[in-house]
RNA sequence: UGGGGCGUCGCCAAGUUGGCAAGGCACAGGAUUUUGGUUCCUGCAUUCGGAGGUUCGAGUCCUCCCGCCUCAGCCA
């Protein structure tokens, strides 16, 4: 695999007439005229409240990929402002997964909690404009005066206190005087306006709470509302992109912008937040499927997290690429997960090293090659790059072969082992089929075939048609593998629909991992290291568990199977 | 029922002075193939939620209607 700033730069020659979207002509508009000095400044603000998942990385790329489209910068920055969700395990987690998408921010993470002591004092200036006061209401008190969405709400008794007492109330909230909940800060707007958000919205509750970066200096914490802003304000943002849920906000956004003096006014931007189909992006929801055991942990591999993605083996270069092909919009949508898988096949295909594994084996005896002998075959490690090389791989006279390439009685166009029909090993020789063996239970259990020794690397050049190639792994070189193959979490595309009153875990997919204990295969996979990729001939694409693989018990992850045409047929 | 948004092929999605519906995924055929993989051809919206209107000409402008999403946390 190439590291992630080069396949950066390839990506960004191959920019040019890529399609372009909405933000993008914002942009190009801010540009002509002037705007920001003609600089493009992002940012990816997560809350360090949980693990990214896909739905994260389409921000993530957009943000850091408009900045680098026109040579502008975009920062990593945790939005902390609520120390009672937030940790520091989620920080670090949260670096690691954009790390490995590709992004670099350089010197440029930030903290909310850095802003804290200036957000404080724009609030003081907001005060004494009196346009924010200190309201005695308790949150009940608050949301009955708040009205509802089609009748206006009242204004607080406390609206018109004077300026000089609320400057004095909201200077004892910070020092600790009054608790939890028994005061707030309020921005002074609008009680009766249609946009919920502008009835006075609070901007300071009390916490007494430990933050996991400033401690306990603070027992008042800033909201969402006020402090996102203020941050993007600060780090001098030009385009603050956040998805569609915030569109109500955006006219609170700016009043507080244009209410404080002489402070930088980013333009926040609204897209619509990826949704895949057959997995759910909530994150409340993949909470539950990790506590309730559902999955193993975050990182399963069955998991939209990116974390989950990393484990299961999908390359981070075939993530940009997704995103690059989704586009960014406003219109809701919902993407279907063979887009994705198409994404993660190209990558593979062209960098996957090709290997032999037998997933359920059957044991195939070459009747007229000789005993005790051995060869060592040469076999291309990837067919789609010249500079993969080749690899030696041994050959003998008992072979494993996946059982479900040998049909006793074939189908028409089934053009696999069959008796008297011969058929390739891939890398080896043509073999063709001379008997079989059932133990009493009618299972198969041993095939025989005689080889043509003439047919050596699996060719000859008298125009013999052979029309099935399978592959092999020699009986007594084979290491016995884990296996685990997965598929969608959920059966219905999507889960998150609740029609009727079901919860989103009866519809989980019962055969989402199912594990094989008795794989077959090549004695070089014993040498791999952990998290490499890699195609299983005729299988598809696998990667050795970055957390359980060792050489004495390799596992494999099943990333995503090869297209399939011949099974395509056979559910018709 | 108030506000804000959205509706172009099965799924994404271009369409930015109104000028004759990109592309990708999926799907269906065919060719090539030591992976039923890859690659390569070919096909896949006389039509843009609906109805009117303006115009020589409308997905793009106007009017009305329909549908979907979203907002009443001291969450973000």
């Amino acid at each position: 695999m190439s590291s992630g700033k080069n396949n950066l730069n390839t990506e960004k020659e191959n920019n040019v007439g890529k399609p372009s979207n909405f933000i993008k002509y914002i942009i190009d508009d801010d540009l002509k005229n002037g705007k920001n000095e003609s600089r493009v400044h992002t940012r990816f603000p997560p809350e360090p409240n949980g693990y990214l998942h896909i739905g994260h990385a389409k921000s993530i790329c957009l943000n850091f990929g408009v900045a680098r489209d026109y040579n502008g910068l975009c920062n990593l920055r945790f939005d902390d402002t609520n120390p009672v969700k937030e940790e520091d395990e989620y920080v670090k987690s949260i670096i690691e997964d954009v790390k490995w998408l590709g992004f670099d921010w350089e010197d440029r993470l930030y903290f909310a909690s850095d802003y804290f002591e200036q957000m404080y004092e724009y609030a003081v200036e907001l005060i004494r404009k009196d346009k924010a006061y200190v309201d005695d209401l308790n949150a009940e008190q608050i949301r009955e005066y708040r009205g509802t969405l089609t009748t206006a709400g009242k204004e607080s008794p406390y609206r018109n206190r004077s300026v000089e007492e609320s400057l004095d109330l909201f200077a004892r909230m910070r020092a600790g005087e009054f608790p939890d909940g028994s005061k707030v800060l309020r921005a002074k707007i609008d009680m009766a306006s249609s946009n919920m958000n502008m009835r006075d919205p609070v901007m300071y509750r009390i916490l007494h709470a430990s933050h996991h970066r400033t401690g306990d200096a603070w027992s008042i914490y800033p909201m969402y509302d006020w402090a996102h802003g203020l941050e993007d304000s600060l780090e001098g943002i030009t385009h603050s992109i956040c998805t569609l849920e915030f569109e109500d906000h955006r006219p609170l956004y700016d009043w507080f912008l244009e209410n404080l003096d002489g402070v930088h006014h980013p333009q926040q931007i609204e897209f619509a937040r990826l949704n895949l189909t057959y997995t759910l992006m909530s994150k409340r929801k993949l909470l539950r499927l990790v506590n309730e055991n559902y999955v193993s942990g975050w990182d399963d591999p069955r998991m939209p997290t990116l974390a989950g993605m990393r484990r299961r083996g999908i390359p981070p270069a075939s993530i940009r690429d997704f995103a690059d092909r989704i586009g960014v919009a406003k219109a809701d949508s919902i993407v279907d997960r063979a887009m994705l898988d198409s994404c993660i096949r190209e990558d593979l295909n062209k960098n996957a090293k090709r290997v032999m594994v037998v997933l359920d084996p059957v044991k195939v005896v070459i009747t007229n090659y000789p005993e005790n002998t051995v060869e060592e075959l040469t076999a291309e490690n990837n067919p789609e790059d010249e500079n993969a090389g080749h690899r030696t791989i041994p050959f003998s006279r008992e072979i494993y072969i996946e059982r479900e390439d040998f049909l006793e009685e074939a189908p028409k166009k089934f053009f696999r082992m069959v008796p008297g029909r011969e058929v390739r090993l891939k890398h080896a020789y043509y073999v063709t089929c001379t008997n079989f063996v059932k133990n009493d239970a009618g299972e198969l259990t041993e095939i025989h075939c005689e080889y043509d020794p003439a047919t050596k690397g699996g060719w000859s050049d008298d125009g013999r048609k052979v029309k099935g190639t399978l592959h092999w792994v020699s009986v007594p070189h084979a290491i016995d593998a884990e296996v685990r193959l997965y598929d969608h979490l959920f059966t219905k595309e999507n889960p998150d629909e609740s029609r009727d009153e079901r919860d989103f875990t009866e519809f989980l997919n019962p055969d989402s991992l199912v594990t094989l204990q008795n794989c077959k295969a090549e004695p070089g996979l014993r040498e791999c290291t952990p998290g490499e990729r890699f195609q299983f001939l005729r299988k598809g694409y696998f990667c050795s568990d970055s957390k359980e693989f060792t050489s004495e018990k390799p596992v494999f992850n099943r990333i995503v199977t090869m297209r399939d045409a011949w099974q395509k047929k056979d559910k018709k």
